[in-house]
DNA sequence: CTGATGAGTCAGCAT
DNA sequence: ATGCTGACTCATCAG
């Protein structure tokens, strides 16, 4: 997600706000003769320091590695920064997901109760339709056997309402 | 939603951490018999202002209205930061709102596909019924009319399939 | 020590 | 002039 500036500072590019700022303040920073850049400094080892630290006064060592921390914090700053930024598009996006899962929802959602209203009907014919011929069968003439003048009406056949609530 | 600092700065409570480094600026930015304190001077107002400078050097009014200038960004820094941390959490409530909404929509959604499972099942059972009933109705013993002996069986209902798909 | 972050300062933009 | 914000510096904390 991040891309991390790490030791690739921003500086020493457009000479706007700030930066002209820091380049100014540059001038005190970097004294004489070890003229290191910003970007070398700031990239360089520990071991690779140390070795450019050598022959150096123990002023110009201490003023030489806070030029340097002071350089990494400007990378910090700038890491922090985006971070802030790419936190908050990441909150967005997902926002944007639920949002679509939300409309996803309702479309499902409203889909699923027009088939349930459909069915609804469908159900409300059959149930008229069953009842007509309920009706029809439990009034239905009584059957007579012509053969042996028994009573042969059947009544076996209810709603199965209490299977469907 | 946001708080707006404005012109109450945070700073003379903890001398913590920057607070500290901006109290020891303080002391070349009040050299003289003028005391203002900082609270007093971000408060004031235009007018109250010209009128405290009215006695002063061109020297001490720039100084005074830079330290003014620098009290007041301290302020629009600190609501810039404000502001920031409630946006976020603003984004935060919203994500929580649309996600609250989607389980609300996926409970409503499996709610209504069960009583669509109920239904469904509750037409079948009716369809076959239905069916049963039509059978019957359409091969029910012919009803020999004991006295004379005429068929009297009726055929006028049938499935009213159409109305039902 | 290294890295991260809150606060303050400044430059620059916008109103 | 006023307000805001990006970038930088510094103090301070955690690992």
């Amino acid at each position: 997600m991040s891309k991390k500036i790490f030791l690739s500072q921003v500086k020493s590019e457009e000479l706007t706000a700030a930066a002209a700022r820091a380049a100014s303040t540059s001038p005190p920073l970097t004294p004489n003769h070890s003229t290191i850049s910003d970007d070398e400094l700031v990239s360089l080892s520990v071991k690779e320091l140390n070795r450019l630290l050598k022959g150096l006064t123990r002023d110009e060592v201490s003023k030489l590695k806070q030029r340097r921390r002071t350089l990494k914090n400007r990378g910090y700053a700038a890491n922090c920064r985006e971070k802030r930024i790419s936190q908050k598009e990441e909150l967005e996006t997902e926002k944007d997901h639920l949002r679509a899962e939300v409309h996803r929802l309702q479309r499902e959602n409203d889909i699923v109760k027009m088939e349930l209203n459909a069915l609804r009907n469908k159900c409300e014919a059959l149930e008229h339709f069953a009842h007509r011929n309920d009706i029809r069968v439990l009034t239905q003439p009584l059957v007579v056997s012509p053969m042996h003048g028994s009573i042969v009406v059947k009544t076996e056949a209810m709603l199965p309402s209490s299977t469907v609530s």
